[in-house]
DNA sequence: TTCCAACCTGGAGCGCGCTCCAGGTCAAGC
DNA sequence: GCTTGACCTGGAGCGCGCTCCAGGTTGGAA
């Protein structure tokens, strides 16, 4: 539970200090402490939410979501139920997501099969 | 090979309008003809081309690399090579963003977990 | 004590990919 | 001929998610 500085919050993350920084502006990461010069702490559970965030992000969650989802958590435990619900919608759009991305895969695999081919006659570039 | 109004060319692709004017603007759609009036008629030519665009823009390559992708077509047949090399690179990241995905998908599988669980003790959300 | 790299703040700026708008033209149906 | 809706152009604007900047502070090492 020893914090963590911002620059190593960063490296252990994936994000970068600003983005850091724009994530605690927005109201996204809520509560970071501070040394008695003013510099930021991250702690595990600090952390714990890049993790969650950088999952949320990578699969496409838009940051205002993301924020109804923290906020949420932070008005305490009668919201899990909700909070359980945006995740599971979100998890079918990512469903839906590698769905589109797999078949749109295989049209490409395809069309590099045409180069593959004798050089002729391709269409559509 | 009749020729599609573009509101018509809009639905059989799923680009907008302002989206097809857009591309045949910066170039990525090249040689769009037109009545005697001005209005734009799209070809199945024309077609075949948006399709690989949506292909391209749902798997995540920016716009900049499409337009090199189909100036490279413009410039003949002794470019296929290259053009391959280029949807081999991009099928490879595509490789990459569906491992993510997966990935982060699988963690946010557990997450939801975790809320399906008993309702205590969950950290970070 | 001095140095310097890491950090701070508020706010402006940016890159992408469209999207919208004003003001005008075209053409099919009545 | 008139209406109406689809279409035209050039250019401004937008939403998102950062990213950068200026100018200042902090704090550990030499």
């Amino acid at each position: 539970m020893i914090g963590h500085s911002p620059s190593e919050a960063a490296r252990l993350s994936g994000f970068s200090l600003d983005t850091l920084r724009y994530y605690e502006k927005i109201g996204l990461l809520n509560g970071v402490s501070r040394t008695s010069g003013g510099r930021r702490v991250f702690t595990d559970d600090d952390l714990g939410w890049l993790g969650l965030f950088r999952c949320l992000r990578d699969t496409g969650m838009p940051i205002a979501q993301m924020c109804r989802y923290a906020e949420l958590a932070r008005e305490g435990e009668h919201t899990a139920r909700e909070r359980q619900e945006l995740l599971e919608r979100h998890a079918e759009r990512v469903e839906e997501q590698m769905a589109l991305l797999r078949r749109q895969y295989d049209h490409l695999r395809d069309k590099i099969r045409y180069y593959e081919g004798v050089s002729g006659g391709v269409r559509a570039g």
